[in-house]
DNA sequence: AAAAATATTTAGACTTATCTAAAAAAATAT
DNA sequence: ATATTTTTTTAGATAAGTCTAAATATTTTT
């Protein structure tokens, strides 16, 4: 299995939870900054070695060998993000690209030595959760901020885009994992929220409430 | 730079510690399992990005700006090493194919934090030299078994050849780095060694006598 | 010093993953 | 229902790294 191929299976299965009647080539292309034309070579050959169900025109869906080949790809990026925070004192800004490099190291053995040394994580440095080794993952009930109700008390448990631009604005603003929120106010015109993150009142854009989860 | 190139640097790094005067084609390609031809072509692309001096039918010497970057690898994979044994808890002869891969992932900050995170370790698990963040070796005399004066008391600091058969084989033995050894006495016909380790008697080939490193 | 053996390079081909441009299919709009 | 637009696929080209086989250079032997 190549890097190239990881990083297609990869992809599929993150656009997969969103689209599980079938990715789009254009889709696929578009998340790996490369043209449709590669991605039905990739298509092809990946449905070959049976890791996808592809049909002409019909877009690609995972086998079960797909999905559990991607879930042990998204664990190894999580568990090497875990590392890197925990670890080694990154912050949760700069660890993706370095995970994305690391998620295709090959050996099981290092992978469980390191989820073990690491305590077994169920969630990254993003509040993503980790598969563990038999691709199994703890779903948990959140809300995303845009979606909470007004004067009840959540915490902010994860991000849905993990760009440093966001996180470093995150930061900036004093917000973590962790953080204890209370909607305020909901102006429904121009769905701007007035929240209070951590006891101090704060402004809140609609694009930034719908990338915080809460529970 | 490409995970291939690295290992031609690396490779040829190595060869040169033997061969300072150029290092040769087929030596490379026995070394990387390929065929000369591959080796020519590289040496070209080597030369070209001024990471090696290469004359047709000269054999190659890696320039300074080689001989850094091979170091830097050198030292992410002793440092990956250090990491799988001190902190996984891998065994010796388990390490060596892992770090081929680890080595090759590209972040300096990375490196220097395992670095610090490691206590900026001076050896490997091997006892091999470990280039500190600007290339420098710490040089120590060290002897081989074969090399021994005969009732000296020695310390094993390193093995030469760290295939896992070997390593595998002084384990058995209960041969370690740390290990005490004093020769009691050479056969100057067979070249065995009757030598006490750790209060043991235990006979020696010479195989085995040439690739331990004493101090 | 010539012949033989060995080492190295060249030339041309193959594979993987990519691309562009054109063709074909599917979806959308009129 | 037809025309237009969008999406997807095909065909052929490219680059990196490799290979085989042949040519050439170097080294060793006689």
């Amino acid at each position: 299995m190549t890097s190239s191929e990881e990083n297609y299976l990869k992809v599929i299965y993150h656009l997969s939870l969103v689209s599980p009647k079938g990715v789009n080539t254009n889709a696929i292309a578009g998340m790996l900054e490369t043209k449709a034309s590669s991605v039905t070579d990739m298509l092809k050959k990946l449905s070959e070695k049976d890791l996808v169900l592809y049909k002409k025109y019909q877009g690609a869906i995972l086998t079960e060998k797909g999905i559990l080949t991607a879930k042990m790809i998204v664990r190894k990026h999580r568990l090497w993000e875990v590392f890197l925070v925990e670890k080694l004192n990154f912050t949760w800004d700069e660890v993706h690209e370095i995970a994305e490099e690391l998620e295709h190291i090959k050996s099981e053995k290092l992978i469980n030595s390191l989820d073990a040394f690491l305590g077994f994580p169920d969630f990254d440095p993003h509040g993503d959760p980790i598969p563990n080794k038999n691709g199994e993952i703890k779903k948990v009930q959140k809300y995303l901020l845009s979606d909470a109700t007004v004067n009840i008390i959540y915490k902010c448990v994860g991000v849905k885009d993990s760009s440093p631009d966001f996180l470093q604005y995150l930061d900036k603003q004093k917000i973590a994992l962790g953080s204890t929120f209370r909607v305020l106010e909901k102006d429904s015109f121009d769905d701007i929220l007035h929240v209070e993150i951590d006891n101090k009142k704060i402004t809140i854009s609609n694009k930034i409430a719908t990338n915080l989860y809460l529970q």
